[in-house]
DNA sequence: TGATATACTTAACAGTGTTAAGTTAAATTA
DNA sequence: TAATTTAACTTAACACTGTTAAGTATATCA
C-alpha cells in the first residue's frame, strides 16, 4: 500500500531537483541565460518535464525567490535580540540585511529586482514570507518608537524608508562592484546609522 | 563636394533614429521584450542594418542610457541653486533624482540596474556622463560641510550614502507599485529629510 | 492477463540575436 | 560616357529560446 506514498515522495523529491538545480544556475549565470534545457539536461531529464512540476520559467524564478526570502528571514531571526536596546538590534537587522544581500548577491537581486519585473504583485502580500519579513522590519521600528528611543514618526513611513535606505545601498555595490566605493563596511555602516540618528528623539 | 556630407549627415540621422526607435521601444516594452526586428520593423529596415550602426542589441542599450544620463544631469542642473542654503539645494535635487527616476522608471532601471548586468564596468568612470551626475552630488555635501550644516563626515562616504537612499527607495517604488506604501511623496521626503537630519552637525 | 493511469519524451512552432554572403545603387575613375 | 569600385542595405541561414501537442513506454490496478 506504500507504492503511492512512494511515488509522492519521488515526485517531490524530483521537483525539490529540479528547483535545486534550476536556482543554482539561476545565480550562477543570471536568470536570463538559463534555459530551461539547461536546467533539463542538469538533472537529466528532458525539458518537458520540467513543465509538469512547474507552469513555466518565471514559475521557478518564483519559487527560488521563496527560498531566498526565507533565508533571509531565518538569518534575521538567528540574531539574538536585546529587548532593552531595540536600535542596537535595528542597526544589527540592517548590516544583517545588507551582508545577506552581498554573499547572495545573484539571490537577492532575483528577488528584490528581477522578479517583479516578471511578475508585477511580488509575495508582499499577506501570508507571502516577503510580509514576514517586513512585519519584522515593523516590528522593531515601532519597538524604537514606543521605547522613545525614535522620535514620534509614522511607523510605516519609517519602516520603508529604511528598508530603502538598506536596499538601496546593496544593490549599489552588488551592481557596481567596480565603482570606487569608500571601504565597503563604512559605507554600509554610515548608511545604516545616518538613517537611525535622522530618527532618533 | 558636399554630397560626401551629405550622406554623411544622413548616416547620422539613420543612427540616430534607431536609436531613437529602441529607447522608446526599450522603456515601453522592457529590454527584454524588445527585439532587434521589433525595432527595424519600426524604422523600416532590415534587421541586419541595426548591425552596421550599432555593435550589438547590448550596445544599443548602452547608448540609451547615455541619453538617460544627459537627461537625468540637465534636469538636476536646472534647478536653481541657493548657494547661502546648500542643505535645501541637497534636499531639492534628491526629490528631483527620486522623481526624474518615478517619471522614467524603464529609463532608470535600465541605466542603474539592467546596464550593469551587462557591461560590468558601468559609466562612472572619468569622463563619463555618470562620473558628471556623481560629482554633482560630491559637490552638494562638500558644500554643506564646508558651511557646517553637516558635520565633519567624509565626503565621499556621505555622498555614496546619500545616493544610497534615494536610489533604494526610486527602485523600491518602481519595482514593487502594488505595494502599500505610506504616501508617495510623503516617502521620499522621509528619506531624503531623514538621511539630511542624520549629517547634520 | 488486460485496461488504465502515470511519468516522461519526441517533434514541432514561432520566436530570438547574430553573421556571411549576396544585391543594388550611387560615387569615382578612366 | 563606360567600367570599376565602394557603400548601404537585404536575404538566408545558424543555433538558440520558451512552450505545447501528441506520442510512448512503464508501472499500477481490476
Amino acid at each position: 500500500m506504500g507504492t503511492k506514498e512512494r511515488r509522492a515522495r519521488e515526485k517531490e523529491q524530483l521537483q525539490r531537483q529540479i528547483l535545486s538545480a534550476a536556482r543554482e544556475l539561476f545565480v550562477n549565470e543570471g536568470y536570463e541565460n538559463v534555459s530551461m534545457r539547461k536546467i533539463a539536461d542538469k538533472i537529466e531529464y528532458s525539458p518537458t518535464t520540467i513543465y509538469l512540476y512547474f507552469k513555466d520559467k518565471a514559475d521557478l524564478l518564483d519559487s527560488a525567490c521563496q527560498e531566498t526570502l526565507l533565508d533571509l528571514l531565518n538569518t534575521l531571526e538567528l540574531l539574538n535580540r536585546d529587548k532593552s536596546d531595540p536600535v542596537e538590534t535595528l542597526r544589527k537587522s540592517g548590516k544583517t540585511y545588507v551582508e545577506f544581500g552581498l554573499k547572495y548577491p545573484q539571490d537577492y537581486k532575483l528577488t528584490f529586482v528581477v522578479r517583479p519585473q516578471f511578475q508585477k504583485g511580488l509575495g508582499l502580500e499577506e501570508g507571502t514570507v516577503g510580509e514576514r519579513v517586513f512585519n519584522y522590519l515593523r516590528a522593531m521600528v515601532s519597538e524604537c518608537i514606543r521605547q522613545k528611543a525614535f522620535r514620534q514618526v509614522d511607523v510605516d513611513t519609517a519602516g520603508q524608508a529604511l528598508w530603502s535606505a538598506v536596499h538601496g545601498v546593496t544593490l549599489l555595490l552588488i551592481d557596481f562592484s567596480d565603482f570606487p566605493w569608500t571601504e565597503r563596511d563604512k559605507l554600509i555602516d554610515t548608511v545604516i546609522q545616518t538613517m537611525i540618528e535622522g530618527l532618533k528623539a
